[in-house]
RNA sequence: AGAGUAAACCGAAUGGUCGCGGAAAAGUUUUUUAAACUUUUAUGAGGAAAGUCCGGGCUCCAUAGAGCAAUGGUGCUGGGUAACGCCCAGUAAGGGAAACCUUAAGGAAAGUGCAACAGAAAAUAACCGCCACAUAAUUUAUGUGGUAAGGAUGAAAAGGUAGGGUAAGAGCCUACCGCUAAUAUGGUGACAUAUUAGGUCAAUGUAAACCCCACCUGGAGCAACACCGAAUAAAAAGAAGAUUAAGACUGCUCGUCGCCUUCUUGAACUGGUGGCUUGAUAUAUAUAGUAAUAUAUAUACUAGAUAAAUGACCAUUUAAGACAGAACCCGGCUUAUAGAUUUACUUAAAUU
RNA sequence: GCGGAUGUGGCGGAAUUGGUAGACGCGCUGGUCUUAGGAACCAGUGCCAACGGCGUGGGGGUUCGAGUCCCUUCAUCCGCA
């Protein structure tokens, strides 16, 4: 298996969020673009007026265990960006209700093997 | 018992399955360094990591400058510390029944300012009142003088109470209380106690108003700073010139550097590496000290990331639930905080 | 991470050295005018248990008295590679 690569700047993620598909959920928002790499690509944003900082990287350890369960069963070149939806407080993130709404969305994308 | 006060300490644990960060060792591949992958091993957020309110280390700015003493800070006393606005021990004032707690606690007689409204008057107090005298007049008016006992006000009105005294009054005199000063004793000292003297004991409050006194104080910050690489011709560095014109060194003067133009060398930045964790370190014991703390000995090495590492699920502990995530590093302060434990002390009211 | 600034009615924005908080403009409400609307003019407009009390982001202090001075805390905004 092969390890989890990360976006790292800031312009990777600008160009994802502008020219991106957009799909939503009831608590994540999914931007997905192709690239025509053998890899995938995942990058998770949190907002700074959505919480205090330990409440941040709980949403992105959640996002990023729920993502590498799945990552086996997806296929291969996508760069994907995670972000919370604003309108949810930051304070119902589960990990179970992640897990449910991840997997709607990529069925929804088609993104399954 | 309950209630309260002070201090200290913990702030999930254990097992199983998957997963992440950097470190060490071994192996495989490309093979010159090194890089990638795999396996194993031990290890991986806090008491506040937070706020950025102070003090340092470290780096650069000229070696961190000279003069004015401007700016800013601290402010009972003694001690501790690398240093502090912190800590410890005491003093004074205030609060509490008590244990104990709170305090930006120098100077208002060096000078200046302010004190709205009300009030006669807000700081060199005579408006009304009281008293004496004079004049007019006939029981009032006017003038001169004395008087801080009484008077609406106000946050604040010129020591308080009682008696004597007086034309009326007044520390005018006496007693007690308070206040001030000197001397003595105790204490390193803040200060305390005692004695004596003082009625010229007139000069209110405000210094978190200006200010005075004592002590301290250069600026910027790890996005500091140093180095490497590739790709491109903006900035940076060096030299020369001109001008004192923006600006930096916290205010002013000096001084140093600098805008701009020309020439030469080649960079910025969203790349990478170092800085980056062994330190005024932690733990234990002994000694000195009331204590903060210091000294000695032994042992330990305990995060170092860079879109940024600690999570998920299951089981047990009755329940796992608070505040909350290192970003160069230390010492404090402040604020947030479910619950649990220990020690010492107090006991008025209410309950048993 | 570091450095700096700002918080006053529904909105913008005043308040001289500490001395009546809400000037002024916009908006809103009611009235006059009009068949109706607009415009214009006039009046009102922080909150409450309404005599009175509370109100300058929250809490505390200095002062007789605080939007103003001091401490602390919260929120918002800006700059620095």
């Amino acid at each position: 298996m092969q390890k989890t690569e990360t976006l790292k700047k800031n312009y990777e993620f600008k160009k994802i969020l502008t020219k991106g598909k957009y799909y939503s959920g009831e608590y994540i928002e999914v931007f997905i673009k192709q690239n025509n790499q053998a890899i995938n690509k995942i990058g998770i944003a949190i907002g700074v007026k959505l919480g205090k900082a330990f409440q941040r990287n709980y949403v992105k350890r959640l996002i990023r265990e729920n993502y590498r369960k799945l990552e086996e069963k997806i296929k291969v070149g996508y760069e994907i960006v995670f972000l919370w939806k604003k309108k949810v407080s930051i304070k119902n993130a589960n990990y179970h209700y992640i897990e449910e709404d991840m997997n709607n969305i990529f069925k929804k994308i088609g993104i399954f093997k």
